[in-house]
DNA sequence: GACATAATGGACCGATCAGTTCACAACTAA
DNA sequence: TTAGTTGTGAACTGATCGGTCCATTATGTC
């Protein structure tokens, strides 16, 4: 009926991902996404809203392409295993060698000004959105393996969840997949293997 | 000799750092601090520099007012007792009742924009300095107390600075001082007393 | 009180911000 | 071939960005 799209929506979408991950929400203009995408402005203003919008679709996009894993690693069978699973999937995601340091979710929810404090609260949500799932399928799972001794499900889950922030944090500021390997084998020392 | 200053260099020190620690470095504008400070722009170029040059003397400042307690705590003579003061230092002034949530350093440091590489660059150098002292200060006194079992002094500096970065994260997203302590103290458990 | 000096307020700079508008080009269905 | 629809490029908007300039005002020294 009409003119077909000259572009690719989902290439789009990583470019401007890839963006968006390296330099955060604020710190990414529109220019630095037409730079990217190689779109004009009235083409990405008609296929994708505005700014905002084109960086939630961007996330949808993030948590579908780089953090299904998370799904399967809560899948396992005992604390441990869960665990493992996560923080390592983790460090593969902040120091992948095909992807920017880090978190989109961690850089883009930290220090921005108040005008953009929505897409903040977004990030800030979803992310208290898994930490709660992971509590609940740490409580699910607590007896088929022990817990680190001392800790709750609740503890334990909001001990991963500050361990993977501080990755992304260190991930950001430049540590390495192997730096971050390291970290998580002394992190799991106090996790009982069964 | 000449007209004095109509304001404490100090006090807008305060307000800045105040502003800066809010909504970091970028998140920041001119007109921000100078609401913030009640000076008139060229006052505020005159007494420092452009904005670069005014957030690094913020930064001293936050080093010299909120940070010195770092130095007590390495003063400690055993890793327990230097980890424990430091994090729980880290707390106060995550979450502490009179200052923005999370830190200055990790807000400013993570995502932004090319243009204010420089800035981050000298941030993350900041962090990796303390990190240094840690690890040096865990490592001389490592025979004064255990370490807990199977870390080396190294190690143990890693995760202390990852955990303060991730409870950084955490209290900007609006976990309380109650929770980080909670946290830390979960944290402790795999380090033993003495 | 006059002079030298420094702080101040406000106007102004070019660049960039996110976002809009519109004439035109490209394509499909009939 | 043509009518109808949609995507596209470029010019443009007002607001804000960080930063500069200068005439004026306030002050300490002599």
């Amino acid at each position: 009926m009409a003119r077909p799209r000259q572009f690719d929506e989902t290439e789009v979408l990583d470019k401007a991902l890839q963006v968006f991950w390296r330099q955060g929400y604020e710190g990414t203009s529109l220019t630095d996404l037409l730079d990217a995408t190689g779109l004009t402005k009235s083409s990405l203003y008609m296929a994708f809203g505005c700014k905002a919008d084109l960086f939630r679709r961007v996330v949808e996009y993030y948590y579908a392409e780089h953090l299904a894993f998370r799904q399967q690693a809560l899948d396992e069978p005992t604390p441990r295993r869960i665990v493992e699973r996560l923080l390592y999937g983790m460090v593969d995601l902040h120091a992948g060698p095909n992807t920017p340091p880090g978190c989109l979710e961690t850089g883009a929810a930290l220090a921005c000004s108040p005008e953009n404090e929505a897409i903040r609260k977004e990030l800030i949500q979803n992310r208290a959105r898994f930490n709660r799932l992971l509590r609940q399928r740490l409580e699910a799972v607590k007896d088929a393996g022990p817990l680190p001794a001392g800790m709750t499900a609740e503890d334990a889950a909001q001990l991963v969840g500050l361990t993977i922030q501080g990755m992304a944090v260190q991930a950001n500021a430049g540590a390495t997949r192997n730096d971050l390997r390291r970290i998580v084998r002394i992190f799991l020392l106090g996790w009982p293997e069964k």
